[in-house]
DNA sequence: ATTAATTAATCAACCATTCAGTTAATTATT
DNA sequence: AATAATTAACTGAATGGTTGATTAATTAAT
């Protein structure tokens, strides 16, 4: 409504708002342009901000980076936090569980593309490799805590949980990273309703 | 012998040993440094060559990246044209295959960082993808056909063998991907068993 | 008035690439 | 067998563009 200002530009922010921004601005120039083509100078253009903005925050690309990994991390985690198991009977609390790691919320949440990009980094960076495997411990964890009361129930048979919680997790990565590469586009119900399926063999082993 | 040459150097190839030799520097530079730090310098230093020399040969960088796929791609599929199994029985055959894809040798020969890095790069560059699915499928062909000429001898049963591949190469290549990070080196030996073990019952489905 | 957010201008380092020129090996000619 | 012609391997210097980073100046909020 103002007619004077000359350009709308950007309102000025505070920290606790602006990190974010820059953080995912990040991760979508990473999705259109692969880490090597994320450059602080792209990242800032995205949001129409200066690229100095970006360094008083984070200092250094290595410390966005590590807060790049730290916000795909917590994403992935929120969607275990958020699975609500409480109130269902043993066997759907399993149910339930396989049926959220082969969802399409899951398989979208994070982009495949950008997780690569944050495992192929982690390959020559310690502490994002770091980061990484304690996500993948904590959700190791978590699985064979459920499996564990499965087995407790009865609902399946199961003496050694964290060994088949491994066993699922390769199954998921393995899907979530390679199946577009040799599953066609008209036979991917198919093929989840298979890994479904095979899910719930490897639980049974 | 001669006494005179002042610096031992290099002594002039031809392209046959040469442009090889450059792409297999970029694939452990890759390794060192990653996809962005495998600069066309570090990849010419590695082996003391100049780096006019890489472009020379290669034209551009993309054109180095394509060769390093092909290189890639081919180490990958001579693992699976040396498995010999002109001889064995049907049941034999099927054993001897899961022990080659669970091998430490099928693990080892390119190293995940590798491909990852390339695999990180495919989704921003699509000639590398469609050489990706191309592997993949051939790999995924050639399981298939394995796993017919198994269940025609009555060793498994199975009536969709395409569907079965699928399931195998989702479990092997999440896997070599992604088992060191929540895999502990004191429970590889099970973890592998396991896998066997698990490559089995997705066989049998 | 102090502090925090933001921009501007500038830096050296490194990047891929070009091109013109040099050196060695191969082939053809005599 | 000697030499010239041709090709291939290789080098050095210069290109323009981009990178991450620094410093100082400006603007708005408290």
């Amino acid at each position: 409504m103002s007619p004077k200002s000359p350009e709308p530009g950007r309102q000025r922010q505070n920290a606790e708002i602006r990190k974010p921004e820059i953080v995912k601005s990040f991760y979508s120039t990473i999705l259109d342009h692969g880490f090597e083509g994320a450059s602080i100078a792209r990242v800032a253009a995205r949001i129409n901000i200066h690229p100095s903005l970006i360094l008083h925050y984070f200092g250094n690309k290595e410390n966005l980076t590590l807060e790049l990994v730290d916000y795909v991390i917590e994403e992935y985690a929120k969607l275990l936090e958020n699975v609500k198991l409480g109130g269902l009977s043993a066997e759907d609390r399993v149910d339930k569980l396989i049926e959220v790691v082969w969802s399409r919320e899951y398989y979208e949440k994070i982009h495949i593309a950008g997780s690569f990009s944050i495992v192929a980094v982690s390959f020559h960076n310690q502490r994002i490799h770091e980061k990484l495997r304690g996500l993948y411990e904590g959700f190791r964890r978590f699985l064979a805590k459920e499996i564990k009361k499965a087995a407790d129930a009865g609902v399946i048979e199961n003496n050694d949980p964290m060994r088949t919680a491994a066993r699922i997790i390769t199954l998921v990565e393995g899907a979530r990273h390679f199946r577009h590469f040799f599953v066609g586009d008209h036979e991917i119900e198919q093929y989840n309703r298979d890994m479904k399926e095979a899910t719930w063999m490897l639980l049974k082993i």
